[in-house]
DNA sequence: TTTAATTTTTAGGCTAGACTAAAAAAATAT
DNA sequence: ATATTTTTTTAGTCTAGCCTAAAAATTAAA
């Protein structure tokens, strides 16, 4: 049995280990999970004996495939239960993440499977993040960040970055949803901003902003 | 903020303190929990403390109006989900116990609130219970149980006591659900068993059965 | 009403998961 | 290469919620 506190160890781990397969440290988990590092030390032996993760003292962590597996499952539960949220009961996207943060703990497997069919087998959640099937494959998403995509070029805004409240408030008040095509005017080099064009609108952006969006074309 | 085991306590003195007003035991409590006497004795200690029971040592607890309206909305949620679990998910009624006993204890008033208007307002869950409204108010249902009906007359299944597993497996079995009407033909006093007629067909149940069956007229 | 049985409470432990403070190891700077 | 800083681990506490065993109160029986 997997407690509450391990999936979120477990998760924790995933999402800092994922780019490379590099080991996480102790402290950037405990930055993330918002505890200290002496309570990562304690959980992170607790994973390693249950085989769900592989440490070396003094040099990080990194999950077995056991371990990873279990991670996505927990991702997987979160991010259907977002999809649930927004289509059937109108939360809007910067509503559903305390929420999802609880439903995702919830165990049973026919559970999920019966509400990812229900939900007619979402691809990805309200922010654009793939949803892990069944064996915690991702469908890889391969859309690319606004500021790399040349000027005069156009694609469609399916991943936010940053889905922190404030910044998911921002895109509601001016009208970005994902979904969105959005074409790319012209970068200016002064302040890193970028102009675009969106529902036929122009607009300016701040660069901040702009390191948050990201379009498949 | 209201704990998941002491959520689990309130619904506890809440069942059994349905038929009176009477202080209820603490041995009652601790087999309805499945732990022990002095465990229920401490948190009953918390619970008085945080006002949601009235407690006075060795002669049992009951709930405070503000612990009521409390254990009322865990019943709620659990119910509520059971509605989405069967009406949503094609859980079978007897399945659905377990995931809604985790399901009760998401906190967020906003997901009640929407899923209760999803579902259409329910007033029953699947095994007939009445579902509270936000306030803690049960619609009274007035079903009685079938070996108090005349022979002879005729109702409509809506409420099962026991929702066993194993018993409802047993209706299933039988083609017998709820919203079914159910005609009493005969009582046989030497085991005291029933015969009915239901779907146009004739069957026998036990003593044992029909103790758990309520029609309403 | 006194004794016996039952129920309830108290006292003291245990574990998970957090914490603080100090020690140990590793990384960085001189 | 040595000293300093940073990171990580250890050691020892704390709380919630459970436990066992024993004491106290209540209830039932003689």
């Amino acid at each position: 049995m997997v407690t509450l506190s391990e999936e979120n160890y477990l998760k924790a781990i995933y999402h800092l280990g994922k780019q490379g397969t590099v080991a996480v440290s102790t402290n950037a988990i405990a930055e993330k999970i918002e505890t200290k590092a002496s309570s990562v030390t304690d959980m992170i032996k607790k994973l390693a004996d249950k085989n769900l993760a592989n440490y070396v003292k003094y040099q990080g962590v990194s999950l077995t495939n056991e371990g990873r597996l279990a991670a996505a499952l927990v991702i997987r539960k979160h991010r259907l239960w977002e999809v649930f949220l927004v289509d059937k009961l109108n939360f809007s996207w910067d509503e559903v993440h305390d929420v999802a943060e609880q439903l995702e703990h919830i165990k049973s497997l026919k559970l999920v499977n019966e509400l990812d069919a229900f939900l007619g087998h979402p691809t990805h959640d309200p922010h654009g993040d793939p949803i892990p099937d069944k064996d915690g494959n991702c469908s890889t998403i391969k859309s690319i960040n606004i500021l790399e995509i040349e000027e005069g070029k156009e694609g469609v805004l399916s991943f936010v970055k940053d889905s922190s409240d404030v910044f998911l408030k921002y895109l509601n008040k001016n009208n970005l949803a994902l979904g969105d095509t959005i074409k790319v005017l012209d970068f200016e080099p002064f302040d890193r901003s970028l102009s675009i064009e969106t529902n036929s609108k122009k607009m300016v952006i701040s660069n901040d902003v702009a390191q948050n969006l990201y379009l498949t074309l």
